[in-house]
DNA sequence: GGAGCTATACTTAGTGA
DNA sequence: TTCACTAAGTATAGCTC
């Protein structure tokens, strides 16, 4: 009917540009299928919604993909570069994050001791439990952020 | 020339396959290529070598697949733990606070009407401004909290 | 093996319901 | 909005070199 030549850029045209998503969308997907069909090769493919951010398409699903991602990740070990780094970065959060728990968890230590020793001063007795429920908290908030990062760590690591 | 009609099944000809995989490998990136432009969304491919395993073809890159990996990542994991709950309790705020002001807003009216009839009595007609502002204020400040609890919200769903 | 060609099949922009 | 339609543009199977 019209013109139909499209020059490669950003659709302005809001309503324009969704049509245009959702059925380009649709044929890369079939097209993806069809070559890991035709010539029985692992792949897949993640664009991300432009109007609605919580929904990303995902070839061939959440699971599948994440495994080819994970054989692209071991087969291109070579380029260590850009892991290397991620590594070390997190390895310096996690040295980070050790340090600051030794520190929570002297201070704690400190002032269990005093308050162990007023203690023992008014009762003339050493008490078996004492808690200090905000600092251990506090404790314990550091260490699971420290277990997600080294989760993360352990993932990549085995990843690699 | 001669048919060209293809079934969608593995193609066992070594050769065939090997051609067919590199001539829809490219229309497929270029494809992707278009769409990531045209409607500026990050998207990723990653599609194995079926010939040789240490070649795997990405776009747009090894780190621009990655950045739009983890991005999939931690929305599709925020969505589903975090988010949904707060989001459900802001919604269930929101509703409560919309109730209270429909109640204040029913009681001002009531009380503003018993208001106008004693001032129609007195004066004998009807005032056209009738300024009650310790119900108004209490009105604004119910509804400049929904208001806060609804950008929350909004922010909420723009970062997803 | 790949590069180039062409006829055909497929995709999709624009349109209207 | 989403569907279906259709013309025009694009991708590609099968071929030759």
């Amino acid at each position: 009917m019209t013109r139909r030549k499209v020059k490669l850029a950003f659709i302005s045209s809001n309503s324009a540009r969704k049509a245009s998503y959702n059925k380009r969308k649709r044929g890369i997907i079939k097209k993806v299928r069809e070559l890991t069909v035709l010539c029985d090769v692992p792949g897949c493919i993640i664009i991300s919604n432009p109007f609605n951010p919580d929904e990303t398409a995902v070839f061939p699903d959440r699971e599948g993909a994440m495994q080819v991602i994970e054989r692209y990740r071991n087969t291109a070990m070579k380029d260590e570069s850009k892991n290397v780094n991620q590594q070390s970065f997190l390895l310096q959060r996690i040295t980070k994050g050790r340090e600051k728990l030794e520190r929570l968890r002297h201070d704690n230590h400190e002032k269990e001791t005093g308050i162990r020793m007023l203690d023992c001063i008014q009762n003339n007795k050493l008490p078996d439990n004492l808690s200090i429920p905000d600092l251990h908290d506090l404790d314990k908030i550091v260490e699971k952020n420290l277990k997600e990062i080294e989760n993360k760590l352990v993932q990549l690591n085995l990843s690699n």
